[in-house]
DNA sequence: CATCAGGGCCCTG
DNA sequence: CAGGGCCCTGAT
């Protein structure tokens, strides 16, 4: 395990989000499988960053409200940070969770639709977010394939671990991500004797792709929605149930719906049909009904309705969803 | 104790 | 294009 650095360096920036913004919804989603890189208690989220090579520990504190919205980003660092960094940081995470989005349109457009509006009107302003890096996401989705929730905390946990660094900031400690170099030569055994068993290999397939042939995200990220499916199709381990989360939430493209997975298509089923999980409608079905309702914006129409089942699941349990995601 | 399927994907026939 | 195999783990 690696030594724990404390970060000693701190400066804090003020960002202003578009207008409206919700804090809490955008900065935590309470359906991501917790990992040790981030906390959150309401109005305030923790997380470690590996940018540019550096260790960081980030704060982000709600100081606004969703009409004059306004985030206080703190950001520690073991040494002194030059200004282009800040600059380019800043500059990522407002793209990583969407603080310069316009919701105008989505918001106008679904205000009257009697089961989205009224979540639209309880949650105004949220947005997505993927925190890491298109890697970091890339090795979260290779951990969800095919396995509980639990087990997907226990092999994401043996990774930080052994590959990740241990930072201390704000009184706090959390793991940090190892970036692809640091993971490339670990050899498929030493990968399984973390018990991620055969994700072994799509681990080493995949940082292979960043070491090797430099996958750029930030290149990718100006290609077309299908050149990116492709691009990331190519990758060993990662098929369309990772790549439909990734062009959604990595991405951004609210209206990338290709593929709904056997658990979704039972959730979906309850939620726009009231169907019980003995009897779910199909995934064709609701691919036609995602299509005439919320074309242009079908996975963020769903995300919200999805959220929204979500943060019920934390104040009072729902039992059929218990019984579905099984932690 | 044994058996089984899980928040997919690859590979084979 | 359908279906078996893959690792490990908790549920039964």
């Amino acid at each position: 395990m690696s030594r724990a650095r404390q970060l000693k360096h701190k400066r804090v920036i003020e960002i202003e989000p578009t207008a409206p913004f919700n804090f809490d919804t955008t900065f935590h989603k309470p359906d991501h499988f917790p990992t040790s890189d981030n906390a959150w208690e309401p109005g305030v989220r923790w997380q470690t960053m590996l940018w540019q090579g550096k260790c960081l520990g980030l704060k982000f504190e709600n100081r606004g409200t969703i009409a004059q919205p306004c985030v206080r980003l703190s950001i520690w660092s073991k040494q002194k940070l030059n200004r282009a960094l800040v600059d380019g940081l800043i500059t990522e995470i407002t793209f990583r969770y969407n603080l310069q989005l316009d919701l105008a349109e989505f918001n106008r457009r679904f205000r009257a639709d009697p089961q989205l509006g009224p979540i639209i009107r309880k949650w105004r302003g949220m947005r997505t977010f993927s925190a890491g890096s298109l890697y970091e996401y890339l090795i979260i989705a290779i951990m969800l394939q095919n396995c509980t929730v639990r087990r997907s905390v226990n092999m994401m946990q043996a990774l930080y671990e052994k590959y990740g660094a241990v930072l201390k900031f704000d009184a706090r400690t959390f793991y940090c991500m190892w970036s692809p170099e640091e993971i490339d030569r670990a050899t498929e055994q030493e990968l399984r004797g973390l018990k991620v068993g055969y994700r072994a290999k799509s681990i080493q397939r995949v940082t292979a792709a960043f070491v090797v042939n430099g996958i750029d995200e930030i290149e990718l990220r100006g290609k077309s929605r299908e050149e990116q499916r492709n691009t990331l199709l190519e990758l060993y381990g990662i098929g369309p149930q990772s790549v439909g989360y990734i062009l959604f939430d990595v991405f951004h493209h609210w209206d990338a719906m290709d593929h709904i997975s056997p658990w979704e298509q039972i959730i979906y089923s309850k939620l726009f049909f009231s169907r019980n999980a003995e009897k779910p409608v199909s995934a064709d079905r609701l691919m036609r009904l995602f299509a005439k309702r919320f074309s242009g914006y079908r996975m963020l129409a769903v995300h919200y309705i999805w959220e929204d089942l979500f943060w019920k699941r934390q104040h009072a349990k729902i039992e059929w969803l218990e019984k579905l995601i099984r932690l």
